[in-house]
DNA sequence: CTCCCGATAT
DNA sequence: ATATCAGGAG
């Protein structure tokens, strides 16, 4: 497990590395954001901004996503991928915003999680980045970079890791520590082809060194 | 734990 | 061909 000297050493440079990591997913209000992150489960930010450029100019609120069949909304967000579920919680959702929240997103992570297709790590998301509350949304690259960094266990659950980020940063750096980390994972640190080979983090990482190691070209 | 699921990278 | 993608619900 790293020190928490070596966590700061970490962040500065993953700061360094991404001085403007920010969140990804296009939206002009909290209502967009937290449509746009509910639609992004297991889908790239890429695929949902594609989608949500025509899905925003045609849905405007909550009364307009009730307004439509269940199947128009489905092809309106096809190429999202699971998108019968996502379909049916949008529209759910929408109807709980109109009946038990005026119509007006939460501003609270608890009343967040309530609505359907929003669990902890989209109503972290939403918190944090529509409405300026400190929280660390751990997605899959905060997961995987927490746990090759060895900021946390391996075995550690999401919500294990979350605890640990809190516990470790600082308050205040929670929301922008979270978004430098998720850049790193996904520009960088990433799942498939990790660029340990150009690391800055290399030599406190040992899940790094253990790449490294089956692939020198010299003894 | 399984299921949902298309697009893209490897 | 297979792995992965800002997960969540049953």
């Amino acid at each position: 497990m790293l020190t928490l000297k070596q966590i700061r050493y970490c962040l500065d440079q993953m700061a360094e590395m991404f001085p403007d990591a920010h969140c990804e997913l296009n939206h002009r209000n909290p209502f967009e954001l937290v449509i746009a992150v509910a639609l992004s489960a297991q889908c790239t930010d890429a695929l949902v901004n594609k989608v949500t450029k025509d899905l925003f100019q045609k849905y405007k609120t909550p009364e307009d996503y009730l307004a439509v069949s269940d199947e128009e909304l489905q092809q309106d967000i096809r190429s999202i991928g699971l998108y019968r579920n996502k379909a049916k919680n949008i529209r759910k959702l929408c109807q709980l915003l109109i009946d038990e929240y005026g119509g007006k997103v939460p501003q609270d992570r608890d009343e967040l999680t309530k609505l359907p297709g929003v669990g902890r790590k989209t109503a972290n998301v939403v918190v944090s980045v529509a409405f300026g509350i400190p929280a660390i949304a751990v997605d899959t690259h905060v997961e995987r970079v927490s746990k090759r960094l060895a900021i946390c266990k391996w075995k550690d659950s999401v919500l294990e890791v979350e605890k640990t980020l809190m516990k470790k940063v600082p308050r205040e750096e929670w929301s922008v520590t979270h978004h430098r980390m998720i850049f790193f994972g996904r520009y960088h640190c990433k799942a498939q082809s990790p660029q340990c080979h150009i690391c800055p983090l290399l030599d406190v990482c040992r899940e790094g060194k253990k790449r490294m190691k089956g692939k020198q070209i010299d003894g």
